[in-house]
DNA sequence: AACTATTTATAAGA
DNA sequence: TTCTTATAAATAGTT
């Protein structure tokens, strides 16, 4: 890039690193703001750096952006739909005993345990079912943190996601 | 910039902008896949254009990059390790008929159904669960990619980024 | 934190 | 959209 060209990799020293860090982050930001200014583009950003420090941009508030994005990829193709439940068929200790297996195993693969015999396309959907759930689970948490804790925020929370 | 420098504001030619758009989102993604490999940051971009369509780019799952950073910004205990898995006790019917119960409703858990009787903690030990389920998944599935389906490729994929 | 030689990004044009 | 190219901007190594 300068002085001499350098290879895209992991900068092993530390203190180089924080200062290629410090130089890039600001750069890059200015392309997020530029790139938003000239084509009115909703942009939110988020960083981590190695040591843990948070440094945000966003055009808006960064839960709005956030807010749109999960509006946005929760729209995706619902084929995929969860697998009907599997009928409970006979009271009976064998039958019962099998189902116990059966729960188990799907149960150890939505833990993402036990995934060893499971093709690609099979992968694909398990993925798919813990995103569908991950999205239920935080929009029921977020639902709780409202009328459990901050009853009297509920707008601002609502506002959040 | 080139040719001319231009002001940063707006472009209120529409043809004119989708091109600006173009070429800029590419450049800045790139910066922050460099940014992210040279210094080591966990890095995730949302863009919205103007026309509505959605562009991102992420180090790891752009969920997994929000939830670090509602972490960071909720001040979320970071705790909570997964519940030990329940011992199956006695191969007696009641017993097992009992299991079912439990792991059918697990199950739903983990699927994001039924949570209704959760409170939030029991919710963020849900949520965690998931996440890490998710983690493993993906780990995996690339894993297949790799050897089902690509051996050859590695180089050009890793480089895609 | 500043400098500067180079590389990289890109505006305008084709 | 893609390419070309002149020029602006970013930045690696140095001080």
């Amino acid at each position: 890039m300068v002085r001499s060209r350098i290879q895209i990799k992991k900068i092993e020293n530390i203190a180089a690193r924080q200062v290629t860090f410090s130089k890039r982050r600001k750069g890059f930001i200015k392309k997020a703001q530029e790139l938003s200014t000239l084509c009115d583009a909703e942009i939110a950003l988020i960083v981590f750096s190695s040591s843990d420090k948070l440094y945000e941009f966003s055009t808006s508030r960064v839960t709005r952006v956030i807010q749109r994005y999960m509006r946005h990829t929760e729209k995706l193709p619902d084929d995929e739909q969860l697998d009907p439940y599997p009928v409970f068929l006979e009271d009976d200790c064998a039958v019962v005993s099998k189902e116990v297996e059966v729960k188990r195993q799907e149960l150890r693969q939505l833990k993402g345990e036990d995934l060893e015999g499971l093709g690609f396309e099979e992968l694909v959907k398990v993925e798919r079912q813990i995103e569908k759930a991950f999205t239920r689970v935080r929009r029921m948490k977020v639902g709780k943190l409202a009328s459990e804790f901050l009853p009297s925020l509920h707008n601002t929370v609502h506002d959040f996601w």
